[in-house]
DNA sequence: TCCGATTAGATCGGATACGATTAATAATTC
DNA sequence: GAATTATTAATCGTATCCGATCTAATCGGA
């Protein structure tokens, strides 16, 4: 687990590694979104796409999944409870039958209107770092990712 | 979803949702840790948890639980797994046959203090900031926490 | 044009997360 | 001290994640 520099050697404890702060934060998220999603019956990843797909119409499975760091093993099962709920529309491409486009409908665009998730900014008690840290844990992100491909 | 203050509006990408930074760089993670893990044969949380277990011995579940932020519906299929993999002990406590008490094993500790994972330090791409992304992020999440515990 | 290689999604199995429920043991109350 | 209540794990069902594999559609070179 990627520790503190400070922190090498006897010590080990969980709050000495930022992979564990990461982990526990997103578990974290997920439970103060619980409340909020539940009234509109959404999970937190399938809000999460849909915040996704209200970027762009008719995108494919793939470029979402780029946005979202997934594959269709993940997508396509979370794509299709979308379209069962109403939510989006999934349909193949005439021009490549291989692709899926996918858009919202007009319920989906209405419920990302509401922003849900809004109240949580208060709660994360960040106050003036909150766009720091967005910033820092971005770039944290890209730079696992990216050396996580270098190895391939 | 929890956005930057000054990202409210028409905007709504997912770049600005600061609970999608921590989502996806605990996705990075995962899979940063990956090929490290693979080598020893445990996932990412099997090895968190074994992290935590290495805190201190004849831990219970729900002080594990705790650390982890995690119950044991989660954490008995992992558990019995470590145990099964010959890395943990488990056994009820006599004096309260209710509690199941969790050890490591010699092999288990072995793992332990092999450290996979410090050579992500460098990684992170982070470089001084480690500590403070480390607490800061920690400090987001015990305030999330916290305001989810406080609607109950 | 034909056939192998590539690409996009979908499917399947294993491993988390988590709400709800259950079983077994302890603690409490009357 | 028997009955009720509380606590601890475990179990079950649903929903992610992810590696591996599969199928259908497209592309490319000879």
């Amino acid at each position: 687990m990627a520790r503190s520099p400070k922190a090498a050697g006897k010590g080990r404890k969980l709050s000495n590694f930022l992979c564990f702060a990461i982990y526990s934060a997103n578990l974290a998220f997920g439970r103060a979104y619980k409340p909020l999603l539940d009234k509109v019956g959404l999970t937190y990843t399938q809000y999460i796409a849909l915040v996704a797909l209200s970027d762009e119409d008719e995108q494919t499975v793939s470029t979402l999944g780029e946005k979202l760091f997934l594959e269709s093993n993940t997508l396509t099962p979370i794509l299709k409870k979308l379209e069962q709920m109403g939510l989006i529309k999934r349909h193949r491409d005439p021009a490549d039958e291989r692709q899926v486009r996918l858009s919202l409908t007009p319920a989906g665009r209405k419920l990302i209107e509401q922003d849900l998730g809004g109240s949580l900014i208060e709660a994360t008690g960040l106050g003036d770092d909150f766009p720091v840290v967005q910033k820092t844990v971005s770039r944290l992100r890209d730079n696992l990712l990216r050396a996580t491909k270098a190895d391939d």
